[in-house]
Order: structure tokens, then C-alpha cells, then sequence
DNA sequence: CTAATCCTTAAAGTTACCTCTAAGTCAAGT
DNA sequence: ACTTGACTTAGAGGTAACTTTAAGGATTAG
């Protein structure tokens, strides 16, 4: 069992924002102590771990609030989950080979004013 | 020459943001008609290429204002723009193998749940 | 000539994702 | 016991990058 402050550091969100997550509808049915304090398990490490995963390949807190919402209704929503990941997936993917595409340019340009600049530099250079 | 429409059609930005994007310091010194219509050059596209490029890597329209400032300020500042786009480089490179860690986590719980939804049809259809 | 397009400023509104504060109470670890 | 950390609600504040609105006037293409 962790207390919020172990789950902050753990996963570099701070105690605000998982309580956020929470109230959102992300991280739901997290245990309370006898006095109210979250209870962190390692269950909820682990679906806090796919959520962050989620998040940073770019799904919205909203839509991942829909995911978690269909796991918690259970097995008959497993094909409608499969199909979100899948989907995800092939836009994350697509989304890489744009990068991919955006940094050559940048590649491209960088080379470019690279030569450029070791150009001027042997012109200074010289002039000196 | 292009009009800000055309202009428009070509990048998938609206006329506002091109106007805006002017306004932050992005695309710079776009020429006038005599009415004041903002008359786009080839180079003033090739300039907004670059700046989309930057902006769909992740950098902020605040450093790409900057990238500009150091442009608009000539050969002097080479050095200090090919800096800059090498560190933005390595951030996007940088930033593309995490995704890819994420990515197979992804890929990783969609090939999981793929066989947990296999599993619950197969037992549901056995059971009708 | 006329309809469609463009110009301006200034400011308010939007979406996403936090981030922080206040005020007051309560719990846990040493 | 005492200090540190946790709890609540509710709302304000913040940033980035737009997006829209309004109002009125000027320009341009056909």
C-alpha cells in the first residue's frame, strides 16, 4: 500500500493531479484508510501505468476517462476496449511516421545551415 | 504572389492564424499590395514550411518566434540557430524513442486484452 | 459596378491539462 | 504529544495555441 505522496513520486505526478485523475473519472475505486487516506495498491500502479501510457502517446484525459469507464463495466465491453487500443495505436503509429517525415526536414535544414555557417566562419576566418 | 487564402488552401492554416502567427513574430516582413493585402512570396512559403515543420515537431510558436528574431538578424547568429535546431533535433528524436517504449506497452496490453476477448467469445459461444 | 475578399484593433472565448489556494479538519508516524 | 502530511470542496489562475466576434472601412477580380 502507498500514500499519495509514494504514487507522486513514483510516477513524477504530483498529488494534485492524481487526485484530478481521480475526480476525472481515470484512476477510479482507489482504497481509503479508516481516516480517508488513499490506499495505493499495486493494481492501481499498474492501471495508473497504462494510464500514463496512454496520456503520452496523446489520448486525451477524456477519452481515457471513456476507456476506464468500459473496463470497469467489464467483460462484454472488451471488444469496444480492443477496438479504442486499436485504433490508438494506429494513430500513434501514424503519428511517428509524420515525425519522422518532420524531422528529416529539420535534418535537412540543420545540415544546410551548417554549411552555411561553416562557410562564414572560414570567411571571418580568413579575414582576420 | 498569393493571397492570404490561397495561402490558407495550401498550409491547412486559417486566415487568422496566418494573421497571427504574423502578429507573434512568425512569418515576418510579408509584402503588401498597395490596398496593405498581404501578397505571399514562394520564399515567404518556403519561410512557413520551416515554421510548420518546427510547430509539428513540438517546438512552441515562443522559440520558433526567436528561431525568426535570430534570422531576421543575419549571418551572426548562425551559430547560435544551428544550435538551436540541433538541440530541437535531439529532443525529437529523444522524444520518438519514448514514444516508442510506449508504444509497445500499448501493443503489449492490446495483444493482451486481444486474447482475454478471444477467450470470453470462445466461452460465449460454447455457452449458447 | 459589384460581390467577394481583405484590412484593422482589441478583446473575449475555447480547449486541454493542469496548478494552486483557502479554510478548516483529521490522521499517522516517531 | 507533536509535527508532518492528508482530507474536502470550490473556485481561481495559468499556459499554449488558437478562434471568434464586432465594427467599419478599403480593395480587388471579373
Amino acid at each position: 500500500m502507498y500514500t499519495i505522496q509514494d504514487v507522486s513520486e513514483k510516477t513524477g505526478l504530483t498529488a494534485h493531479t492524481l487526485r484530478y485523475y481521480e475526480k476525472e473519472g481515470l484512476l477510479t475505486g482507489v482504497e481509503r484508510s479508516q481516516g480517508g487516506f488513499r490506499q495505493y495498491s499495486d493494481e492501481d500502479l499498474e492501471r495508473l501505468g497504462l494510464i500514463c501510457c496512454l496520456k503520452n502517446t496523446g489520448m486525451s484525459l477524456h477519452e481515457i476517462a471513456r476507456f476506464v469507464a468500459l473496463t470497469n463495466e467489464g467483460e462484454q465491453t472488451l471488444r469496444e476496449r480492443v477496438e479504442m487500443l486499436r485504433e490508438h495505436r494506429e494513430s500513434v503509429i501514424a503519428r511517428m511516421a509524420e515525425m519522422q517525415r518532420y524531422l528529416d526536414k529539420v535534418t535537412w535544414k540543420l545540415n544546410f545551415f551548417s554549411g552555411k555557417l561553416k562557410e562564414y566562419e572560414e570567411r571571418k576566418g580568413s579575414a582576420s
